[in-house]
DNA sequence: TCGATTTTGTTCTCACGTTCACAAGCTCTT
DNA sequence: AAGAGCTTGTGAACGTGAGAACAAAATCGA
């Protein structure tokens, strides 16, 4: 954001890795998991960029930040940069997650397998209707607001997921803040503000659909630009 | 230096609005609709700039890109310049979705109110399980995705979702693509190949997560940076 | 009417991200 | 062992986006 002093140069592995890079080191870490189930052992930077939909410069940049860790003349060894990515991102420890709000949405996430199977354990569901405290969802059982505090401390929950409707959003981001987290994920349609040293993403599928919704419109009115369709491929994140 | 011409200015309307600020216009439209319904006639720049979690003067440029609508002096009339970004966006008319793969995602997507206040309609389920097919989730019966290019058509669908596992998700997209779907919102974890002027946005739950990640472990290695907590309040898409 | 005040719209500069292009470095063949 | 052929890592050019700062326009009060 305002990164004062732009580290000259060279200074490659764990200080300062772009944004933008690490946004695409899970992208990346998919790939190669892919790939090495598939049997490869050894892959190209043209490879693995069109495995992960990216250009291959960009790909190659982006492991330059990691470190060197590929071969010139041969390419990158699947499982070793696997490993390394996994470890830069801080996937091989297990990460201590709390839901709140177990909509519709929140059961979704709550049954996701997809964050199991890359480090992400959730630990505690939370929701503010007391009618539906003790309600299973696979072997957790849905806690009330009031124990957030208690139930993050015990289990050591350092990241939280809000998904909650957005007037209760604030308030929720507050409890889970006091509660000693520092990183939130949250779904709710609603601007959340948050102590320094927090961080804070935002998915808003209606957004989504909004962006999406503008491109479409354009290319419905033919004369408002000079070009046919221009066509963007755009993947978000 | 590379001053050469750099298109005067007045890049005014419907043509070149930056992809950053497209992807902002949704959040202003919610920003604007809220204070309006507060009561708020009139809103400045300043404002406005906080309720949607942005720096004022990235507000205003983002608003020029859409034309005057502002009084100098005064503010923005509230509905006013709800109504014009509602246009430009295209969220005055309706859009017609169809979800494919209804699993616990899907089922949250079809339930989310955020959608039909803003335009979207979901017209169609579909998935790919035959003994789902007649379900029902709200007023809408799960069909086969065998019928996708019926429902494509006689529907008037040119949104599609894709709440899929992974490994189907190339193979729906091009059913999507074949009946006539020009935008897609891919929630499966992989990367799609489209025709030109198809739009695809993805969002993957689990890569928000590992970046949070990576931020948290970087709170956590004390010594790895030379400063303390850059604190940073990332907010994305 | 004129000046003070407010707030927009825009210009300018800087930082960041992407892509090109190529030297450096590795393997394999002859 | 030397050259041919690849592929990485990176320097440099380019394009996009963000923020500071200010001129232009509107209101208000005297």
């Amino acid at each position: 954001m305002n990164q004062l002093r732009a580290q000259a140069n060279g200074r490659p592995a764990s200080s300062g890795i772009p944004e933008a890079t690490v946004a695409r080191l899970p992208v990346y870490l998919r790939a190669l998991t892919a790939l090495g189930e598939s049997g490869l052992r050894t892959v190209s930077s043209e490879q693995l960029a069109t495995a992960a939909g990216v250009n291959s410069a960009k790909l190659r940049k982006d492991l330059s930040y990691l470190g060197s860790y590929g071969t010139r003349g041969v390419g990158y060894d699947v499982e070793y940069l696997r490993y390394q990515i996994a470890r830069e991102i801080g996937v091989n420890q297990d990460w201590a997650v709390v839901i709140v709000g177990i909509g519709n949405l929140g059961q979704a996430l709550s049954n996701y397998g997809g964050f199991r199977s890359r480090g992400f354990r959730i630990v505690a569901l939370v929701d503010g209707d007391a009618s539906r405290v003790g309600e299973m969802h696979g072997d957790l059982a849905i806690a009330h607001i009031d124990e957030l505090d208690r139930l993050v401390v015990e289990r050591g929950c350092s990241i939280g997921v809000i998904a909650t409707p957005g007037d209760a959003a604030q308030a929720v981001a507050d409890r889970l803040v006091a509660a000693g987290v520092t990183s939130i994920l949250n779904f709710a349609p609603a601007v959340l503000t948050v102590p320094e040293g927090v961080d804070v993403r935002k998915v808003d599928l209606s957004i989504e659909l909004q962006i999406l919704a503008y491109h479409e419109q354009r290319k419905r009115t033919p004369g408002a630009d000079r070009e046919g369709l221009p066509s963007e491929q755009v993947v978000e994140s």
